[in-house]
DNA sequence: TATGAATGAGCTTTCATTCAT
DNA sequence: TATGAATGAAAGCTCATTCAT
């Protein structure tokens, strides 16, 4: 049971932990408005309500707030797009999935453009930054492979083109993604909305049998 | 001639117009390696061997170099990718010139990726920063309007798929190469050329008529 | 009690209310040797053995320190030019109670001579700088009010000259407290008395009735 | 004859006194405007449509421009109040002459304030810079002795309360007028009229037999 | 745990002055 | 004489981090 698994964590501990959560999150939303550099302890801190060295009790430096940041944007991005509804659709073809993708990514770019924010924010930093890197190419490994399986499947089904490399696939489909995400900061939701139903149309050219 | 207007500027103010480009090229690639909130007017200046108020003589403040940067930028992105080579191909077929496009993109990746990074960065920043933001619309809207006279073209050429909406199908293109080039800053050149690869296919399936 | 209403006051509170007074107490007097375009924040943390980091704690901008400066100046302006001698005295004349006030500037120009120093120095700067106008036009109006109302009190007891205007005679007055101010910052301690005995020997002819 | 003497004075050299007037009169200006610590070398220059190095060839340093502001000053000072009007009334009463010194004070403020600006500015900073401490104190006694002699011949005939004594009495006066400049500056024109008229009646009253 | 005090390194910008042309 | 280039010293301010309570 799980249950016996958090009667491990004494109360403390939990308390401590979604308070962690809870500035991981105020942290999360400075660096969607003004970006990883823009990103002030004092200012998380007093966002939070509490003393900027209180904040470093949870995060003993700034290195550890900004993971704890993708920490948070780990699970923003595992959580379904909109809340309740099917996080794992089943049974479906491989245009189907692709459409469900780009309509997540459709829903996000208008729920929670934050996001993107975010997450292009760190890729660009990881660039940079072996701390970050480390952090971030956890997550882009389980988006790629699961974009590999995607495709894998696809071509088992026989619903993919013959021939199409599922890695390299893979990695174009998250070009566009990266793409979209790039774009949506700077341009208009009408923008966004249009690009996503083109690309809707461009993967079914590109990938029917 | 052009020489003659050209020889009305005085050699004082090009001597400086040129160091003015020289020092715009060293906060470049300070750019390039350490992102916009790295760039340092006194790291600029000790590595172009001058006082830090030596280079404010020549960009009055920050925000100027950060223009100045841009301005380089725009001059690498107008500069061929092969220097001496075919500037503007004429007489091509969409898919020769998309093809064109993709292997500019994969051999700027390979030789000066630096361009990426910076292009990135001020993409990013751009959101956030409205001196930013001015100075790179304008390069936006340049290429986004190239793309758009491409695939407009290829329209009427009957090189296209019939129905496209060419503004449309330039937002998708322009994600992609973003993409492309977001995606190439953490990952390595061989992924990078598999992509590109990938790209080129798409492409033909989305756009043949 | 007043007691009372004093132990709300949080002891950090105090201390901290304490090494503001100190620091800007330090401010007053850099202010004048220095004058106020020679005031230094590095200089004032300096001379009170603090970081200059620190300083800015207490202060949070150097504005706000030459405020400090001005409500130091305030509190040593009310405070009694001999301590524990007669702050208000009662019962007296016009010609004694402007006597006393002359005797207050000379000793003052004698034991405090930097008060003078300070107070021109913000009176020329309150004609350009807002911001110190605000903080000191509170103390001149408190000051002419005050004159205004000693010559007012001297009409009514018949120990001015009738049809005397108690408005205009209180600039007057002002203006020569403030020429001796100023004109003993560069002149000598001797010239100062001189002045002060000539002046009450004015004032009495001026104004008797 | 004063031509002779002019003579003397190369062509040259005139041009170049000339300039330096200009530069002096601009400086003037500026330091009314923003104060003696606003004063900047590069706007001056700026003003007067020529390099800031060019400047330093007329006065060598920051100093000197400082002293061709005190003399531009004395030149001022010199000049009558009212152009073409009578600069030193003769066979008048002490009474006359004070009141023509108080109606001139009044017109300086009303056409000329900058005057009282520059002169309380270098004033405050005589008392702690030498340099103008030096330029300034030749100023004052002028000014000093000029009012000295005043109160002498009136003592002389009889027209002066018996047992004043000049030298004190000039320095009262003195103390007045600074006093009168200096309220004036951060005064409405129409007080400064009101403490003039009753400056008037407070002389009178002082000093008649 | 929570806080305010304190610090040092570092940033952009200003400015008088010097120098070569 | 006139100019732009160049410099160094210094200023105000920011901020992550450390520490004592």
């Amino acid at each position: 049971m799980t249950a016996g698994a958090q009667a491990a964590i004494p109360p403390r501990q939990q308390a401590r932990l979604r308070r962690r959560d809870e500035l991981a999150e105020v942290a999360y939303r400075q660096v969607a408005a003004k970006g990883l550099e823009g990103l002030r302890i004092r200012e998380v801190a007093g966002a939070a309500g509490i003393n900027h060295a209180t904040l470093l009790h949870y995060f003993p430096s700034k290195a550890a707030l900004v993971d704890g940041v993708i920490d948070h944007l780990a699970r923003q991005l595992a959580a379904p797009a909109t809340p309740g509804g099917p996080a794992a659709p089943a049974g479906q073809t491989l245009q189907q999935r692709l459409g469900h993708e780009l309509d997540d990514v459709g829903i996000r770019l208008r729920r929670t453009p934050e996001i993107f924010a975010v997450l292009t924010e760190l890729q660009l930093r990881s660039a940079r930054d072996p701390a970050v890197r480390a952090g971030l190419q956890r997550l882009d490994r389980l988006w790629i492979s699961y974009l590999t399986a995607l495709v894998s499947d696809g071509l088992r089904a026989g619903e993919c083109r013959p021939g199409t490399d599922p890695d390299q696939a893979a990695l174009l489909l998250a070009a566009i993604f990266r793409g979209i995400g790039l774009q949506a900061l700077s341009g208009t939701p009408a923008q966004a909305g249009a690009v996503i139903r083109q690309a809707r149309e461009a993967l079914r050219y590109w990938l029917q049998p």
